[in-house]
DNA sequence: AGCCAGGCTACCG
DNA sequence: CGGTAGCATGGC
């Protein structure tokens, strides 16, 4: 049997529930959680999209939790109270922040390149060819921005997606950011929140099987051939 | 010890 | 142009 990826979206709910996606601070229980489950309205608040950006950016390519504990240093730094207040940080104090964030003194540079672009945007929601303009920002942060800070439906495309879409057989693994999307997105009906909900189930389901190789071995829902 | 994180930029040929 | 080294932490 082959599942088309609405198929997928279906089975991988049924099996892991609603994610909660994005964590913020504010939902947190103080484990590094921070989820609202089933609660698509988040985050509501100014603040809340720009801490949804910030988080955007240390979570890449890192778990996770790390990017938990760099939030949480950046918030009791006050860094978190507006694009303005993290400017106010010099680079040393930005990135003895975020070291638990891995690539600090680089993503230290992104976070100021992504603050002064909030600060200019006064509270518009962005293009995301603006957002990839930023240095720090690329195609999946910018979507990630888009979808998980302003509710727009920007499908996110990440490794997992990539290992679970090939694996399933959808596209070679090696595709190109907008030929998966573009795929994906064709296969799906155009919804913020479903978009929401896969690449966190998608995600999920990726590090638990998708992340030591090889790919997708031990799979329970795919037993697709791994990469 | 070694592998792997919810990538992106800059520089190489 | 496409391909990849560098970034430089912490958990398992």
């Amino acid at each position: 049997m082959k599942l088309d990826p609405l198929q997928l979206y279906q089975l991988l709910l049924e099996h892991y529930g609603p994610q909660g996606w994005w964590p913020l601070l504010s939902c947190s229980s103080g484990d590094g959680g921070g989820y609202h489950p089933g609660n698509y309205q988040l985050p509501a608040a100014a603040g809340e999209r720009f801490e949804a950006a910030v988080g955007a950016i240390l979570a890449q390519n890192i778990s996770w939790l790390q990017a938990w504990e760099a939030l949480h240093n950046l918030e009791r730094s006050g860094a978190l109270v507006s694009a303005q207040a993290l400017c106010s940080l010099s680079q040393e104090q930005l990135a003895e922040a975020i070291r638990p964030a891995r690539f600090l003194n680089s993503k230290a540079r992104y976070l100021r390149n992504l603050a002064e672009f909030w600060i200019q945007l006064a509270g518009a929601v962005p293009e995301r060819e603006a957002l990839l303009q930023i240095t720090g920002v690329g195609p999946e942060t910018a979507d990630s921005i888009l979808l998980y800070a302003f509710q727009q439906p920007e499908f996110v495309v990440d490794a997992y997606t990539r290992r679970i879409g090939a694996a399933a057989g959808w596209f070679p693994v090696e595709s190109g950011y907008q030929a998966v999307k573009q795929q994906l997105t064709a296969a799906l009906p155009v919804q913020t929140e479903l978009y929401n909900e896969f690449h966190a189930l998608l995600v999920r389901h990726g590090s638990l099987w998708y992340s030591s190789r090889p790919h997708g071995a031990g799979d329970p829902l795919l037993t697709g051939r791994p990469d």
